[in-house]
DNA sequence: GAAAACCCTAGCAAATTACTAGGATTTAAA
DNA sequence: TTTAAATCCTAGTAATTTGCTAGGGTTTTC
């Protein structure tokens, strides 16, 4: 029931790239040194996050990331889906139509899960990159911000 | 960001309980029968359900378990912290007065943490076991309710 | 042609999950 | 008073997942 790092260390990458991008490609030698991540397992990340779509690479010296996309419309739910998968927090073939479980019929847990998983995606869905790095911005113009390693 | 067959288990034998404990104790046999469920793991989710204080055992020959208060007042989210433990999906010190985490000034994911924690916490705590139990009973009136074993 | 970047695959130790196993203890009922 | 039905307690363990590290290869700029 907990977030690995891959979801967190990805989206405080990404949040970094959508600062660090508007200007250059931003390589993930930076990212890795400005958060305190490992540089080989976040190019690990990164290629997650390419695959969904959500950045593109350029190759190459002086290459680096950019978002594939606008960052208003970059949601932490595609961040989250493309680092941990899908973000069910029980898989049930009963919560399709083509149902092939036998104790659907008698099965109330399915409504419980629903609801959470339901619960979860609204949450994560409605909170784009633009507002955490608008957020960001403002939390830096604060004293007492120094960048640096964190566990989230 | 699973939950476990603790979880899932639990929940499940729990409202089973609920269910058969009125008139007398129910076994962990008989539940485990009904529910498909492995008798010697299912006595470990007896245990800790029993440490929350969500059931009460009755030892010896005819014994078994009861619930230790009226179902309305156990919620879903009762039984879930006291299987998976807390339900948190990223831990994080910033998340308390007592802040001890030098980044938390600097720091944006910290909000998405609290929403997504927030929005499980109300979700799983609005449910209740009575509900369930009710909701149960409506289905076990319709055709094809035959109970049996399943991943959730 | 050298250096800076991404790309790809594999391996691996530590932790977690989902059990199984072997008994000890308590209590109701025969 | 014995027996059997229960819970209680502790330990072990195979399989999976997590959180990396490692060793290259390829592309592109300077």
């Amino acid at each position: 029931m907990k977030i690995s790092t891959k979801g967190r260390y990805g989206l405080r990458a990404l949040i970094d790239l959508a600062q660090y991008s508007e200007i250059e490609p931003v390589s993930i030698n930076s990212i890795a040194i400005r958060q305190g991540i490992s540089e080989r397992y976040l190019e690990q990340l990164m290629t997650l996050m390419k695959k969904a779509g959500l950045i593109k690479s350029i190759r190459g010296a002086g290459g680096g990331y950019v978002l594939a996309k606008d960052m208003s419309e970059i949601s932490v739910g595609d961040v989250l889906r493309a680092l941990e998968g899908n973000l069910e927090t029980v898989e049930c073939t009963a919560f399709s139509q083509e149902d092939t479980c036998e104790a659907a019929g008698g099965c109330v847990t399915k409504y419980v899960w629903q609801r959470i998983n339901e619960s979860i995606r609204q949450t994560v869905d409605e909170i784009n990159l633009k507002q955490l790095v608008d957020e960001s911005r403002n939390i830096k113009n604060h004293p007492s911000s120094e960048q640096m390693k964190c566990n989230r």
